[in-house]
DNA sequence: GGGTTACTTTACGCATCGGTAGATAAGGTG
DNA sequence: CACCTTATCTACCGATGCGTAAAGTAACCC
């Protein structure tokens, strides 16, 4: 057994990134209305009250949480993009590796941020969210095509409706990690999509209607 | 103020469908756990124990309507796609069709089975509701491909997210009805979602290393 | 040692909400 | 009209969980 915590004292920036490690965890476990303070304090491993001391009150704490996950994820999906002088497609590739290589490294934050606060008080937060993602991928596909940003934005939410759905299978499905077999699951889970959603995508024309041919 | 109800007595089949509509209604506007008993009786304008007589406990009540709401998408979606014997790229036009069709015209069903119930005690059958969708995409696929099912199973969630991603955007944009212009918006999504993952659907088939099993 | 303060323990107020018991009346039947 | 069945309502209980108050304890710094 774990031996008694002999009390430590700790900064106070210290133990607010404890208590929200801890959140994290616990949201992304039994949900937001399914996760109780207490659970969050046990898992931190401290008291009740310091949790209200160093995260504020259960929304304000839940709130936290989205953010830095949020940040975290838009942060690195953004810096694998790269500049903007470069070719579009491998942006879009690089972009697509970092997204999936987020969620396989942080499935916690992902959890918390795409399944467990699409409803309450947060949908708001999360469609934000989601939309700046989104708006980055039209950013991106509206410089690779030469199209106004308001043709594309339909395929960007299709594109990351896609990701979503990829990755979605990628954590649970079991035998998900058998299909994909060995080396960087990010790797494939990009390459996966970019077969899929690359043809027609390339296919969208800048003047024009969709080319949609049967 | 209205008039007061004057207490009609109806026959219990009608009552639990009033219950049932009401309680769809809450649970796709406030989620599971924003919704009370007392909001789905004042919906259905009946006192609470009636609730409780027509629709059994919370969770029952829940799970009535993901059952009725997923049967009738499964149902809509699958008739829709025809007989195995036809061509199956239409097929899944078809098929993809209806599936924007039941959106649109049953918003508050699809609310309460894709947004309201991935956490919690019914995350497993929402789950399992998805997977019964992604089946079907898949088996529409491994069709049209001359491919085992395993293969285009991955290819089959990214499918079902792109749709999502795209109904999301629909639902939810209020610049979305400008941008589809004027007709169905069922074939204009359908369309949409065809040109973007068509092409790259038909060239899966030949890349992978398929032959090798017997 | 002494002081500061992070931290714990314990207990409680309070609101919300699922669920139920007993009373009430509506409608059919003789 | 008397009366019985039962659909329906008013009023209530109990549990859960957020949030906090009060008082004591011990760790780090000088």
């Amino acid at each position: 057994m774990t031996s008694e915590a002999p009390r430590r004292r700790l900064a106070p920036e210290v133990r607010r990134l404890q208590v929200l490690d801890a959140a994290v965890a616990v949201f992304s476990e039994e949900g937001f209305h399914g996760a109780s303070m207490d659970a969050v304090a046990v898992r931190a491993g401290v008291s009740k009250p310091l949790v209200y001391v160093h995260g504020g009150s259960k929304d304000e704490l839940f709130a936290a949480c989205l953010h830095r996950e949020a940040d975290r994820l838009l942060r690195s999906v953004q810096s694998a993009a790269g500049a903007p002088d470069e070719e579009p497609p491998a942006r879009l590739r690089r972009a697509l590796r970092a997204f999936f290589h987020a969620l396989t490294t942080r499935r916690q934050g992902w959890t918390v941020l795409w399944r467990q606060a699409s409803t309450g008080p947060f949908a708001g937060e999360v469609d934000a969210l989601r939309r700046r993602i989104v708006e980055q991928a039209a950013d991106l596909m509206a410089g690779g095509l030469g199209v106004p940003r308001t043709r594309v934005l339909p395929y960007a939410h299709t594109l990351v409706g896609a990701a979503e759905g990829l990755a979605h299978w990628w954590l649970t499905d079991p035998e998900a990690a058998a299909t994909t077999g060995p080396g960087d699951p990010a790797d494939v889970l990009a390459d996966m999509l970019v077969a899929v959603v690359g043809p027609g995508l390339a296919t969208i024309a800048p003047s024009g209607a969709v080319s949609d041919e049967r």
